[in-house]
Parts: structure tokens; C-alpha cells; sequence
DNA sequence: ATGTAC
């Protein structure tokens, strides 16, 4: 990397400028926080591409990722980059505050952990039960499937590589939780409201659509002969091959993240009715669901562009947003503050700090058992990849993007199900 | 993040 090239305005700003000649800029919510090299040389690369809008926007929880950094706001004028949507792609987080309190809930938070890991698949694959028959999950998620069928066959029709005979499997996988980051919490808010959250997306079938237009896309560039800094900025532009067919499935596979995220959530909502150990409550007055990967069409500074949010979550003015913390953080509830500098966005998370083999080796069981005390959640090696040690000081990610968002609810986690 | 191949 050429650093004498970059340049930091010295201007009071609560964002930092990284202006490179040539490029555009850089504006990077990034105050108080650590930026590595490596997710720096990827912004970079993407402030060279052409068809940027203004300028990219960096929220605090940044890090490396496929083709340019997660935790990354991308305007773009007649062209999407797919490998920057990636490949979980509609993935995103629902909360719902419900009727029940603090002391609604049993002493040992065993049974409710073990209620929701029953009522939801987690980790790889899908549902293996008859959903045909009496299952509770069946009929929502049939319901669900109902909405999405019919254009599920479109893209199948012209894109037989992306059904690859998946068909029951894409149905099988709604109402399944997925692997990694992907979690179910309960929590509690300042006022001891028991909150229900998770965090889930597209499962296979939108990995399967994301990665096969990111090769689309890659072959575009080979064809035009078009060259880039790296290969995963290969983009699709209006009018050309596919770029209608990607927005077609793409907008298809948000669907389905949105409607597994509602579909998972009545499965936990059930389960916890059906343990016999809380009163009776209602667990639908506030519901936010807010996808923090994907792509849509905005205005923004006068223009209709296409924004990728790769790891950010819209936040118009008032919009209600869920920035989730690790594994016994805690979350936060917020409202957006329109800053149009921001393109309306706010961070998606804390962000990783290092790599998922690194945390393995660096972050100890014994750590893990301390940082998670307070939470019933796994406390196995499988686990360390996430556990909070792994991730940026959440606390120091909101100050870093005050201008951005107003915090409503600080949420407390007591219950953790991960894949 | 995912499913499959190595």
C-alpha cells in the first residue's frame, strides 16, 4: 500500500476522510476503534471503482471480508458488485419485546435453552422431521414457502444451476437457524422486559444464488476483459447479461431470510409457551426485522443508486435498527438519525477482531467460562471461534457512531442458542 | 455462511 497517498482531513469530523487521488473517498465512523491494514487496502481497492456514488461509508465494526470489508456501506450508480452483497445474503436480525418480566422466568434457564434448541434446528442441514404431518413448525412454515414458491421457479427455469434439485431443501431450511454468528437470545431491557432475538438468513439456497452470480459476474469481466484490483469487485451493470436476473434472486433470497427470521421466531415464541414454565404472555409489541446483508434501490444526494449494505443496517431518520453484541455482550435496540453522510446507516455488530482459527488457538475455555458467566449458552471448544474475546469492545463501537443512531434499549442477555 | 469435496 502506498500510504503518502492517504491522506486524514483534519477537519473536526465525528467520521474520518480518506481521500486518495483518483478515488473516491473513504468516510470511516471509525473513531475509537481499530481499522486493520488489511481491511483499509480493501477499502481502497473499492474507492477505485468507477461507478462508486459519492463515497464509501466504513461503520466502527469493520473487518477483512470477501472482495471488500464487512461492516461497509457501498452507493453504486448502474452496477452491483456482487461479491460486496456476498453470500449470506437478506442475513439480519428480529427482536420482539414481549409481556413477560424478570421474575417470570425460572431460576435455572436450563429448561428454556433446551425448549429452543429442540424447537430449532441449528448448525448445518435442515428440518428431517415430516413437516407434512402434525409438526408444529409445519404450517408456518408451508405458509411461508406458499409466498415463495412461485418465483423460486422463475429463477429455477433460468437458472438450473441454482436449483441443482434443492427445491425441497430450500422449503426444509426455512424455520432452521444456520451456523457461525447465527444465534437465538433471551434478554432482558432496562425496565427487566424479557426480549426474544435472533440473528439468521438465507441458509443454502442464498449462498447457492449469491456465489453463482459472483461467478456470473467474474466471467463478465473476463469476457469484457475488464481489470480489477480483485477479483471478488467483479461487478454486474444495468442492462447488461444477468444484472436483472441477479436482482430477481437476490431479492427473492431476502425474502426468504426475512420470512425464516418470522418463521423462527413463532417456533421459539411456541416452544417457550409449551414448557409449562412461564406464565402466560404475548410476544409481539414491538417486532423489528432488519436485514444487515443485502442490496436495494435508494436516493441518495440527488440520485437513484443501488446500496449494498454489507454488514449495516439501514437507519433513516427513526427507522428501528438491532445492533447485536457477541456471545454475553448484549445487544442494543436503536433509532436511526438519517445521517445522509452515512448513506442512513449504522453498524450491523461489534466486528471480529481476529480470525476464527486464531480466536481457537488465542481465547481459552477457561476465558470463554468467565466472559459468559452470566449467560446459559454452550461453553465448549467448538464455541471459541465466538465467544466475546474474539470481538471489538461493543461500547466503543456505538460511541464511534453517536451521530448515527440514538440507543433506545441497552438488552441483557440470559439465554444463548448457537449452531 | 454454507455444503461438499478433499
Amino acid at each position: 500500500m502506498n500510504i503518502e497517498k492517504i491522506h486524514y482531513d483534519p477537519n473536526d469530523l465525528p467520521y474520518e476522510v480518506i481521500r486518495i487521488h483518483e478515488k473516491k473517498p473513504i468516510k470511516a465512523w471509525v473513531k475509537g476503534v481499530a481499522l486493520e491494514a488489511a481491511a483499509l487496502q480493501q477499502l481502497i481497492n473499492l474507492a477505485s471503482m468507477p461507478f462508486i456514488h459519492k463515497h464509501i461509508a466504513v461503520m466502527p465494526d469493520a473487518h477483512m471480508g470477501k472482495g471488500t470489508t464487512v461492516g461497509t456501506v457501498i452507493p453504486t450508480f448502474k452496477a452491483i458488485i456482487p461479491a460486496a452483497v456476498g453470500v449470506d445474503l437478506g442475513c439480519g436480525m428480529i427482536a420482539m419485546a414481549t409481556t413477560l418480566k424478570a421474575n417470570d422466568l425460572p431460576d435455572n434457564l436450563r429448561s428454556l435453552r433446551t425448549a429452543i434448541e429442540n424447537a430449532v434446528p441449528v448448525g448445518k442441514g435442515f428440518w428431517r422431521d415430516d413437516l407434512a404431518g402434525s409438526h408444529p413448525a409445519a404450517k408456518p412454515i408451508n405458509q411461508a414457502w406458499s409466498t415463495l414458491s412461485d418465483r423460486w421457479d422463475v429463477i429455477a427455469a433460468k437458472h438450473p444451476k441454482v436449483d441443482d434439485g434443492n427445491y425441497s431443501r430450500n422449503r426444509l431450511q426455512l424455520g432452521t437457524l444456520g451456523s457461525g454468528n447465527h444465534f437465538i437470545e433471551i434478554l432482558l431491557d432496562g425496565g427487566d422486559n424479557v426480549w426474544l432475538m435472533l440473528h439468521s438468513g438465507s441458509r443454502g439456497v442464498g449462498n447457492r444464488i449469491g456465489t453463482y452470480f459472483i461467478e456470473l459476474a467474474r466471467k463478465e469481466m473476463t469476457r469484457n476483459q475488464i481489470n480489477l484490483p480483485d477479483k471478488d469487485l467483479a461487478y454486474l451493470s444495468e442492462g447488461a447479461d444477468y444484472f436483472d436476473d441477479y436482482l430477481y434472486a437476490v431479492q427473492w433470497a431476502q425474502d426468504y431470510a426475512y420470512l425464516n427470521r418470522q418463521v423462527m421466531m413463532g417456533q421459539v415464541i411456541e416452544a417457550l409457551k409449551r414448557t409449562g414454565e412461564l406464565p402466560e404472555f404475548e410476544a409481539q409489541l414491538q417486532v423489528i426485522n432488519c436485514h444487515h446483508n443485502y442490496v436495494t434501490q435508494e436516493s441518495h444526494f440527488g440520485e437513484t443508486v443501488w446500496v449494498t449494505r454489507k454488514g449495516a443496517v439501514r437507519a433513516q431518520e427513526g427507522d428501528w435498527g438491532i445492533i447485536p453484541g457477541s456471545m454475553g455482550v448484549g445487544s442494543y435496540i436503536v433509532r436511526g438519525k438519517g445521517n445522509r453522510e452515512s448513506f442512513n446507516s449504522c453498524s450491523h455488530g461489534a466486528g471480529r477482531t481476529m480470525s476464527r482459527s486464531q480466536a481457537k488457538k488465542v481465547i481459552s475455555l477457561d476465558r470463554h467460562a468467565a466472559d459468559t458467566a452470566h449467560v446459559e449458552c454452550r461453553k465448549d471448544e467448538g464455541i471459541l471461534d465466538e465467544s466475546p474475546g474474539a470481538y471489538k469492545p461493543l461500547d466503543a463501537v456505538m460511541a464511534a457512531q453517536a451521530d448515527l443512531v440514538e440507543i433506545v434499549h441497552k438488552l441483557r442477555p440470559l439465554v444463548c442458542v448457537k449452531g
